[in-house]
DNA sequence: ACTATTAATGGTCAAAGAAAGTCAACCCCA
DNA sequence: TGGGGTTGACTTTCTTTGACCATTAATAGT
């Protein structure tokens, strides 16, 4: 078996136990697997993205750690991965709009965070110099980013 | 756990109770932790700066010591505002994230709200090819939009 | 009283240390 | 033989410490 199966079969593991998240040491998890530190960063890279349904934080200097979050597979998660599907490389404001909208009307979102939503992506707020193409990327970088947060969010109740 | 943050944590804590503001003997915080005096004034600039919602003031010599205040707004738009216009044309994220933390702490924004911001302008989110200045611009648009939005949430309850 | 000295504080800054991140080269097997 | 897996050199970020500096209260000397 892969060594990289392996620590992601631990990651998982470890996860199965606290449930929610999990908090560890990039060195030790090397050291525990005898391989390279960027080892792990390679794993995590690979297997534990917000397409599989995780997220990570991590801190960088002494007493640093890596923080992997895991967002529950409910209806909402089911969303989102369509919602990922549907944002794709580049989302104009008009379409952002009707997805924010639906997302409310079938109560995945609140109404607080649609309004936030809906300013943050606005043209108002994109308004710097950058081509139009490239400001369809960012609208869909930000929509995914803050899906994301929305689905931890919901599911921490 | 890190040694600053445990000592911003008691710091916290001592704030918790007296509300307003704290005094303490440098030398004897810097010996309650084990610590390099000058230990103190990392946490002190790290964390309860201006940007973080508090201001410090110190005396030298014979029975000196430091006083560390929390910020006191008079209300929530006033915050608001005041954060509003320090924002500037742009701004970093860790500048963005003390923003978030502060409003959150104080009551101002939701979790899930800060949760949503920090996300919306994470480097994650603002990872397309354009210069870091116009980076910083950006991000001080999407914060402005977002606040806007928040305090129009506020309002109507 | 007035000044000089000393002791008691806190401040600054740069270097060392302790993580994690990046990236390109290599490795290997289906 | 091409794409996923592995490694290590180099980078970035955050923390901790210590040597040296600045200021002030207390005290000693006149």
């Amino acid at each position: 078996m892969r060594l990289s199966d392996t620590i992601e079969q631990f990651i998982k593991a470890m996860l199965e136990q606290d449930e929610y998240d999990v908090e560890l040491k990039r060195n030790e998890l090397a050291e525990y697997f005898s391989c390279a530190p960027s080892q792990i960063n390679y794993v995590l890279s690979t297997r534990f993205t917000p397409d599989h349904g995780y997220v990570t934080e991590s801190r960088r200097g002494g007493g640093g750690c890596i923080r992997i979050i895991r967002i529950k597979s409910s209806s909402q998660e089911q969303l989102l991965y369509t919602i990922h599907q549907r944002i794709g490389d580049g989302i104009t404001e008009q379409e952002s709009a009707r997805l924010i909208v639906q997302l409310t009307e079938r109560g995945i979102i609140s109404c607080s965070q649609a309004k936030l939503m809906s300013y943050a992506i606005s043209s108002q707020s994109l308004a710097v110099p950058i081509p139009d193409p490239v400001k369809d990327a960012l609208r869909a970088r930000i929509m995914r980013s803050m899906l994301l947060a929305a689905a931890q969010e919901s599911e921490e109740i």
